[in-house]
DNA sequence: TTGAAAGCGCTAACAA
DNA sequence: TTGTTAGCGCTTTCAA
C-alpha cells in the first residue's frame, strides 16, 4: 500500500541504501543516479517514514515542550518563539500543558522520553527537588525557559527578575512614593518569591522605607484579582499610593479598579507592570512595564537546545537575557 | 545501554512476546507471570520505545495540529480544547504555525504525514482547492476546526458564523441605529467574506436599511486597525452610530479610538464584538459580544479526530455548535 | 560510487 | 497461557 524504500529501489535499478544516500542528501551518489532516483520517488509519490527512520537512526527530530498552559498568553507568546526556532532548524514539537502541576511534568516528561523525543524546552513556576533530579536523569539534553533551577545546574533563559523588579520599584520611589504596594501572581513560584518580591524589598530597603507586609499582595494574576487587590488595599487605613503589579493582567485589574472607584492614574495613584504584552498598550491610560522578552526567552531557549543535541559547545548554560522599562501612561514622567 | 524489551524478557525468564502482553495490558497472561515481569520492569527501570512501536503497530498515538498563530489567543484557546482532549484519549500532539500561508499548511501536512501522525486537526482561513485535494488524499483522517469548507465534503466543527452575525446585526438595528459598521478581519477569510459579512448585510436588507460599502472596514483585525478604523469612518460625511466588529481586539481599538475623541461608548455610540474572549471584560465599558466557542470547537474537533481515529461510527461529520449574544455595556439595553 | 546485510525495539500472527 | 518468528521501513557499517 505505502511507497516504501524498496519500491523506490525497485524501479530505479538500485539498492536501498542508495536510494537512502539520495534521500538524506549524501554526497556519495553519481548525478546521473541521483537524478534517476529522484525521478522515481516523484513519481511514486514516496515520502520517507519518519518513525522509521527515527527507529533506525535514534534521532526523532521532535523535541517536547511541557508549558503550563498554552491558552495563556504569557506562555503563548513563549511557545512561539520556540516553535520558530524549531522549524527553522527543523524539528517539530510535542506540546503539552502541565497546568503548573508537578505530578504532571514529571509524568508528561516521562512520556516525552519515551516518544525518543531528541530533547524537551521546559516552564515552570518551581522546579521541585524530584522534577530537578528527572531533568538530570534524562536522557537527553533539556532546557529550562522562563524557568528557575535555584541550584543553577539546569541549563536555562531567563531575565534577572531580581534586578528588574528592584528598578521598576525604584521608577516609583523616583515619583515619590512612600506606599508601594507589591501585587503579585503566586508566590510559589520561585520567580515570584525570589526575584520578584526580593528585588521589591531591596529598592524599598535602599530607599529608606519601611516594608509594610499588608502592601503584599499575593494572587491568581488574574484581571479578576487585581480589582480586588485593588479594592482591598484601598481600604487600608494608609493605602498605598503607587502599584508594582507582577504581570500586566493585575495591572488591567488594578487600574479599571480604581476607575471604578473614581480613582485616576496615573494623577492619583501610579501602577507599573511586570510583562508588556500587546495588552499593555489596550488599556486607558497604557501601562508603564517592564519589558519581558518572552518570544525571545523561547527562542533562545530553543536555539540553547539544539546548541545540545548537536553536541555543540556551549558558551554559558545559564543565559540572562536584557531587560528594559517601556515608559507609558501608567506613569507619570520622572519628577 | 538503553533497556529493551529483551532485557526485561530474560531477566524475567519469559519471552519478549509475554513483555508486551503485560506491558499492553492483555489479559491473557497469568497473575504471577504478570507480576513477575512487572517486578523486572521496575527493577530495570525499563520504558517502551514508542518509535519502535509506532513502526511495528503503525500507530504513534500522536496527532497533527495545525494552527495559523499560537500566539494569538484565538487560536491559543482553540488549542487547549484540542490538547486536553487529546490528553484524555492518551494522544500526544505535534504543534506547528501555518501562519495562515497555503504553502505552509501544505509543506506541513505532508511533513506530518511523514511522521505518521494517527491524525490531523487542522485550523485555517481559507481552504484552498490544493489544501482540499491533499486533505482528501490524506493517509489519516482530518478534521478541521473553527475553519469552513465550503464543498462540506471535510469533517469540521464551527458556530453558525452567518447567523451569530445576522443576530448581531439585528441587535445593533433593535437599538435604532441605521448607519452600521463592519469592520472586518481579512475578507478573505471565508468565515469573514461569507458568513460574517453575508449576515451583516442580510440583517440590514431585512430591516429595510441600505447597504453603505463605506461601512464595511476590512482589516488585519488587531488592535490597532479598530483605532484606525473608527479614526475613518468617524471622517466620513455621515459616520457610523453603531459598529459591528470582528473579534475583540477589533472592537476595543474602536472603543479607544472613539474615547480618544471624546465619543463616548455607549451613549454616543454602540459596539459589538464576535470572540468574547477574557479581553471582553478587560475594557471600559465591557464589551457586548457574540460568543465563539473556541475551546469546545478545539475540544470537539480532538473528540471528532479520536471517532474517525478508532473507526468509530460517526453521526454527523459538519458540526454546528451553539452560540450566543452576551450583553456587557458597549450596548444599551434593548429599547 | 554502489550494494548486501545487520540491526533499531517492538507488535502481531501463529503455533504450541 | 506462553513462545517463536516474521516483519515494520529505515540507517549504517562493511565490502566490493
Amino acid at each position: 500500500m505505502t511507497i516504501t524504500i524498496y519500491d523506490v529501489a525497485r524501479e530505479a535499478n538500485v539498492s536501498m541504501a542508495t536510494v537512502s544516500r539520495v534521500v538524506n542528501g549524501n554526497p556519495n551518489v553519481k548525478p546521473a543516479t541521483r537524478k534517476k532516483v529522484l525521478d522515481v520517488i516523484e513519481r511514486l509519490e514516496y515520502r520517507p517514514n519518519a518513525v522509521a527512520r527515527g527507529l533506525a537512526s535514534k534521532k526523532t527530530t521532535t523535541v517536547g515542550v511541557i508549558i503550563p498552559d498554552i491558552s495563556n498568553v504569557f506562555y503563548a507568546e513563549l511557545a512561539r518563539g520556540i516553535e520558530d526556532i524549531a522549524t527553522m532548524y527543523r524539528y517539530n514539537i510535542i506540546l503539552s500543558n502541565s497546568d503548573q502541576r508537578e505530578d504532571k511534568e514529571l509524568q508528561l516528561l516521562e512520556n516525552m522520553f519515551g516518544k525518543q523525543v531528541d530533547g524537551i524546552v521546559l516552564m515552570s513556576d518551581r522546579v521541585t527537588n524530584d522534577l530537578l533530579h528527572m531533568i538530570e536523569r534524562s536522557p537527553v539534553p533539556i532546557v529550562l525557559a522562563g524557568t528557575i533551577d535555584a541550584t543553577n545546574r539546569i541549563a536555562s533563559v531567563n531575565i534577572d527578575y531580581y534586578q528588574a523588579a528592584y528598578e521598576a520599584v525604584t521608577r516609583l520611589i523616583q515619583n515619590k512614593h512612600q506606599r508601594i504596594a507589591f501585587v503579585s501572581g503566586s508566590l510559589s513560584s520561585t520567580i515570584n518569591r525570589a526575584f520578584k518580591y526580593t528585588g521589591y524589598e531591596k529598592a524599598l530597603e535602599d530607599a529608606g522605607i519601611a516594608i509594610d507586609e499588608s502592601l503584599v499582595i499575593e494572587s491568581d494574576a488574574t484581571y479578576d484579582e487585581g480589582m480586588a487587590a485593588f479594592n482591598h488595599l484601598q481600604k487600608l487605613a494608609n493605602p498605598p499610593t503607587a502599584f508594582f503589579a507582577g504581570n500586566d493582567e493585575l495591572a488591567i485589574g488594578l487600574i479599571h479598579g480604581a476607575q471604578d472607584r473614581g480613582v485616576v492614574v496615573p494623577e492619583d495613584i501610579e501602577v507599573i507592570s511586570f510583562e508588556n504584552s500587546k495588552l499593555a498598550r489596550m488599556v486607558r491610560p497604557t501601562l508603564t512595564s517592564v519589558v519581558l522578552p518572552l518570544y525571545d526567552i523561547g527562542a533562545v531557549s530553543m536555539r540553547l537546545l539544539t546548541k545540545y543535541m548537536n553536541k555543540e559547545h556551549i558558551d554559558e548554560k545559564t543565559v540572562v537575557l536584557p531587560h528594559r522599562i517601556e515608559e507609558r501612561q501608567s506613569l507619570k514622567k520622572p519628577i
